[in-house]
DNA sequence: TATACTGATGCAAGTAGATTGCATTTGCAT
DNA sequence: ATGCAAATGCAATCTACTTGCATCAGTATA
């Protein structure tokens, strides 16, 4: 996304455009998976503008609908929303291992059948997974591979 | 469950039994939700053990496994474990709305067949929708019923 | 290009929920 | 009945999120 891409889609929002503004967004726009504001901050490095403006930026964002914001383990994480995202969601891991955050390539939703009360809540909601991410679980293996029989 | 099984069920953990673990375990085993510390705080009302023994106690029955931690919108909750659940999670859902959560009837993980490297690993996860309740979504439609295609 | 208006920013403080250190109390095995 | 390890009470700490207010700067306008 060109520097001039990111100043039209902050106008067509009615942002102004400011150096943070470009930096925060550049950044959501090249990950591939949802950032969270203190690896934003990791990222950006040294820059001239305080945290509050970074996480503010953040917030906006948001707001406008450029990225989205999600929770997870009481963090919340922000991914840039692409032009054919804005109405499927992929679904996301959480490692309670590592932390690790990954953006599932699979299409869950499509794969469900909603019925009764709650059929367009879920439809339109967004699907989490937490558990354990194929390293951990990997490295759990390693480390016990006989005596796990402890018991139930 | 009865007192007495609440006991049993704290000794077979080698955990001692104590009021507040039996006030709290009663609690959880009740529910028929996940309940967060401040809601389990909340239903107690006054008594005569400090709220750090009631945090402690929901993190200690989580680590038997009696109880299992739910990370929701920065909030930990916590469900009674039972028999039948050991390996089966439902889903839940969280409206971001109302805040409620909802232990969802529908077995939706059945109905997903998972592949590659992540395979494992989503199986065994725990799945978490996000999004608007049906009371919530209900309420915005009698604001704006203009531009809804109205179903179920 | 200079100006003014309003949005953006910096600084610092404040909130909520989770978590811990340590001295004291208490369940429970003996 | 007694001793010891586990459980508790109290108060402090941590992390991530949020906000109030004074100052600064992007941008529309003349």
């Amino acid at each position: 996304m060109t520097r001039d891409e990111m100043k039209t889609l902050l106008r067509d929002r009615e942002l102004r455009v400011t150096g943070a503004r470009l930096d925060v967004l550049g950044l959501l726009a090249e990950a591939e998976k949802p950032l969270s504001f203190t690896s934003v901050m990791a990222t950006l490095g040294e820059v001239d503008y305080a945290a509050t403006t970074v996480y503010r930026t953040l917030v906006t964002l948001s707001e406008v609908g450029i990225t989205r914001v999600l929770g997870m383990e009481g963090i919340d994480r922000y991914e840039f929303v692409r032009g054919e995202q804005k109405e499927h969601h992929h679904p996301h891991f959480v490692c309670e291992d590592c932390g690790r955050v990954e953006c599932l390539p699979v299409s869950v939703t499509e794969a469900l059948e909603f019925q009764g009360p709650w059929a367009d809540s879920l439809r339109k909601a967004s699907l989490q997974f937490k558990g354990e991410c194929p390293d951990c679980l990997d490295s759990k293996e390693e480390v016990a591979p006989s005596k796990q029989n402890h018991q139930v």
